[in-house]
DNA sequence: AGGTTACTTTCAAAAGC
DNA sequence: GCTTTAAAAAGTAACCT
C-alpha cells in the first residue's frame, strides 16, 4: 500500500513538473510574440484540455504548447500564421500545424477559418497607419470578399495588398517593401494581390 | 457532365522472386538504386510514361500511369526488359490498383470560405494560409477531394474509377442542397 | 517587372529505420 | 513518423535576367 502511494505522488510529481514546464514555455512564448493575457489564458485552457484528454501522447509538450498558442490566437480573433508561431517555438511549422489539426479535432474546437481582415488592426499598427486607413481596408476587404477574391488566396497577402492600397488612398503611403515585411509575405504577392483588387473593384490609383 | 480525368495511377504487385537490385541497376538504363537513401530501386521508362520501384522481395509499385490499361503494359514492360536483362520472371503479375488520382470540374466558382463553415463539421479543412484548396473527407467512397475556389477539384485515394464519379456526384449535390453551387 | 522552377496539400504501396 | 514515386489543383516563394 505504501508503494502505491508512492507511485501516486511520483505521477502527481511528474504531472505537476510537466505542466508546469509547459505554462512556463507558453508564457516565454507569448512574450515573444507580445500576446496579450487573454491569449495566454485562453491558450492555457486549450493546453490544460489536451492534458486531460491525453492529447500529449506521443507528441512533445513544446508541439502542444505552440498548438495551443497558435489556436488561442485564432479563437480570440488576432490570429498569427504558423510561420510567425513557429519562429518562436522549438518546434517547426510542419508539426505545429499538425498538432493544431489534431487537436481541434479531439477538442472539438470549431474555428472559422482566418480571414484578412483579422490582420488589419495588427499590420496597420505595425506600420504606424491611421484609423482611417483601416476603415479603407476594411471597406475593401469586404469587397473583395463578397465578389469572390478571396477565396484560397492567403489571407495576409490580401490583407496586405488592402493596406497597401488604402495607405496611398489616405496619402499615408507606405512602400510595397514596408507592408510586405510586416505581413510575411513577398513584395510579389502584394503586388499581384494590388492588380487584382484594383482590376476587379474598380480602384483607381494615380502614383 | 462529370468531366473526370484519371492523372495517376498506383498499383502494387509482386514478381514472385526476390531480385538482386544492384545487378539491375547495372543492366538497366535508367535503373536508380541507392540503398542508403530508399530500399526500392526506382526504373523509369518513356512509354507509358511511368516510374517503377522494384523491391529485393520481389515486391513492385508502378506509378505515374494515365489509365488502368496503361499500367499493365507498363508493368509488362519492366517484366520484358528484367528477362532481357537476364532475370527471368516466371509467374503472371496480379496487379492490385492503391491509388487512383483524378482531376474533375463543377464550373462554377465556389466560395470555400461559406463551404468550410457550413458544412465544415468533421469532414472540411480551409486553411488558405497554407494551401489554396478546401480538403473535403469522404467516408463513402473512401477519398479525399480538394475543391478550390475555380471550381477544379482533384480526387484522391479511389480503387476504381467509380469512385471518383461518386465522390464527384456526391459533393455536387451536397453544395447544391446547401445553395453554394448552382 | 517577368519568367521559370519549385514547394505547399491529398493518397497508397513497398522495406526499413 | 521518415525515406521514394507520380500527378493534378492554385497560391506563394525563390532565383535569374
Amino acid at each position: 500500500r505504501l508503494r502505491k502511494w508512492q507511485r501516486r505522488i511520483r505521477v502527481s510529481n511528474a504531472t505537476e513538473r510537466n505542466l508546469a514546464f509547459a505554462l512556463s514555455e507558453l508564457d516565454r512564448m507569448a512574450s515573444a510574440m507580445g500576446l496579450p493575457r487573454n491569449v495566454r489564458e485562453t491558450a492555457a485552457m486549450i493546453y490544460r484540455k489536451a492534458v486531460n484528454k491525453n492529447l500529449i501522447r506521443g507528441r512533445s509538450i513544446e508541439g502542444v504548447v505552440a498548438a495551443s498558442l497558435y489556436a488561442a490566437c485564432r479563437q480570440c480573433g488576432v490570429p498569427r500564421t504558423l510561420d510567425e508561431v513557429a519562429g518562436s517555438s522549438r518546434v517547426g511549422r510542419k508539426e505545429i500545424g499538425r498538432t493544431y489539426r489534431f487537436m481541434t479535432r479531439e477538442l472539438k474546437l470549431k474555428l472559422m477559418p482566418t480571414k484578412p481582415q483579422d490582420y488589419v488592426q495588427r499590420f496597420c499598427s505595425e506600420l504606424k497607419l491611421s484609423g482611417e486607413v483601416q476603415s479603407k481596408a476594411a471597406e475593401i476587404l469586404k469587397d473583395a470578399s463578397e465578389k469572390e477574391l478571396t477565396s484560397g488566396r492567403g489571407p495576409t497577402g490580401v490583407a496586405a495588398a488592402a493596406i497597401y492600397i488604402s495607405s496611398i488612398i489616405c496619402n499615408e503611403r507606405r512602400t510595397q517593401r514596408e507592408v510586405a515585411d510586416v505581413a510575411g509575405v513577398t513584395e510579389v504577392t502584394i503586388r499581384n494581390r494590388y492588380k487584382e483588387l484594383t482590376e476587379k473593384l474598380g480602384i483607381d490609383i494615380v502614383l | 457532365m462529370a468531366k473526370m480525368n484519371i492523372e495517376n495511377v498506383v498499383a502494387s504487385t509482386s514478381l514472385g522472386q526476390e531480385l538482386d537490385l544492384k545487378a539491375i541497376e547495372n543492366a538497366l538504363e535508367g535503373a536508380d538504386y541507392n540503398p542508403q537513401q530508399f530500399p526500392g530501386l526506382v526504373y523509369r521508362i518513356k512509354e507509358p510514361k511511368t516510374a517503377t520501384l522494384l523491391f529485393r522481395s520481389g515486391k513492385v509499385v508502378c506509378t505515374g500511369a494515365k489509365s488502368l490499361g496503361d499500367v499493365k503494359i507498363a508493368i509488362s514492360k519492366v517484366a520484358k526488359d528484367l528477362e532481357k536483362a537476364n532475370i527471368k520472371i516466371s509467374i503472371e503479375p496480379k496487379i492490385e490498383v492503391q491509388n487512383i488520382v483524378a482531376s474533375s470540374d463543377l464550373e462554377q466558382e465556389i466560395n470555400l470560405n461559406t463551404v468550410a463553415i457550413t458544412l465544415g463539421l468533421e469532414k472540411v479543412e480551409y486553411e488558405p494560409e497554407q494551401f489554396p484548396g478546401l480538403v473535403y473527407r469522404l467516408d463513402e467512397p473512401k477519398v479525399v477531394v480538394l475543391l478550390f475556389g475555380s471550381g477544379k477539384m482533384v480526387c484522391t485515394g479511389a480503387k476504381v474509377p467509380e469512385d471518383v464519379v461518386r465522390a464527384v456526384d456526391k459533393i455536387a449535390a451536397e453544395l447544391r442542397a446547401a445553395s453554394l453551387m448552382s
